[in-house]
DNA sequence: TGTACATCAGTGAACGCGCGTTCACTGATGTAC
DNA sequence: TGTACATCAGTGAACGCGCGTTCACTGATGTAC
């Protein structure tokens, strides 16, 4: 009953808290099922334990709602993939793919409803969010174009095909994510090792066509 | 005035007509760059020139008559597919990726609001959406594939990744369309030349793998 | 061929519903003197 | 430290709006005799 806690929380520190209760809220009824664009202001309201005009306090409308939404999940997506990168770099080379499709398999599982709602939002009618979205892959593949030319430049080769191959990279990985979501857990993981076979596909093929002229190679590949 | 029209047209063949030009209508309006999703009952009935109810007359709810319109577009997309391989077939096989890109580009611009549609629809909350799209779309995975084993064994080689390519390639092009529409047309033209290099390193890539057990070659790339 | 009746595509008006948002108000927190 | 006033997060009620859908009705088309 009496106040123990010590910490004299000012007013803007609890709007603050209020806020990411809001915020939290929201993730957590996306985490439930909810379909992120049928998210509704009442919804999130009830789920935060607040009245709805109380978002208000917080939020100039619904959509800056959503779109802070997307920023949190982003910045989620991106410390996971840092962190993916950051797990890689002391373990054996070969079976790097391996290691890194099963941590993927895991953040997958693990932040599902986060990828949900970027995947939902990616096609949000309001050009804000894919613009955010758009942005913030684009940097994503950068990383992997770097961590690629990296990886390379450390076994002494050399290439120019970063950008398309990280690219094509995570074109795989996101048609596999977008497959994914319609998938039970276990037919995910046969789906796996088709994903695997088509990035060896891709980083043999980038190899192969490195250094080579593209008119050449389209003679390679179509004879 | 007076009725010069030759066929005495039955009542159910108007009603056909009818059904066609509601969805004719629908089409249209998303071929003006409504959002499909928000695609409304008052709005088709419009555009079709007709009372709003009387779209009862021909789908159940909406949802009947969006499913139909998956359905259409389903249709049309594979009649594409099914053209651009009957003009591949006698060409030169060396431009044959080039020549087949062409007329992707060709056809994304053309067809574009429909496979808005289709995009936005794969992310229907109703999986009813989803269901009729996944299918329809292994069906054209499948085609890709017997089409590459076919062109394969025309040229006295052997393979066994047809599954696993196509569905890379399928992917590729998938993301592509995905980010296509976002972007003016000059621009899809730049990001052709990129996709087509992506398609030529699943191409050598597969061409390497094919026989060559995964575990040999999960060595052969790390190394 | 003409008449009486049944069918049914199309209509105008209205329904309930849930949405985002606005508003006037409350009451605790913060500030000035 | 105490008092008067300002701020502002949170609230309950209500707003207008557009949505899909229902309903009773109309009138042309089709059918039976």
């Amino acid at each position: 009953m009496t106040r123990t806690s010590p910490a004299p929380r000012s007013r803007s520190d609890r709007k603050q808290d209020t806020r990411r209760r809001i915020l939290d809220a929201a993730l957590r009824l996306v985490e439930e099922g909810r379909s992120p664009t049928a998210l509704g202001l009442r919804e999130v309201a009830r789920e935060a334990g607040m009245a709805a005009p109380s978002l208000y306090n917080h939020f100039a409308d619904m959509d800056e709602l959503g779109l802070a939404l997307v920023d949190e999940s982003l910045i989620r997506l991106r410390a996971i993939l840092r962190a993916a990168r950051g797990e890689m770099v002391g373990d054996d080379p070969r079976s790097a793919l391996q290691i890194l499709l099963g941590l993927f398999l895991q953040y997958v599982n693990k932040f599902e409803p986060v990828l949900r709602l970027l995947i939902m939002q990616w096609f949000n009618p309001n050009p804000e969010y894919r613009k955010t979205i758009r942005r913030e892959m684009a940097m994503m593949q950068e990383d992997l174009a770097d961590n690629l030319r990296q990886v390379a430049r450390g076994k002494g080769l050399e290439g120019s095909l970063y950008e398309t191959e990280s690219q094509a990279i995570i074109s795989l990985l996101i048609v596999w994510v977008l497959d994914a979501m319609n998938l039970g857990r276990e037919e995910r993981e046969a789906g796996l090792s088709r994903l695997e076979q088509q990035l060896l596909m891709v980083l043999a093929g980038s190899r192969a066509l490195s250094g080579v002229a593209v008119d050449d190679l389209r003679k390679l590949v179509a004879d």
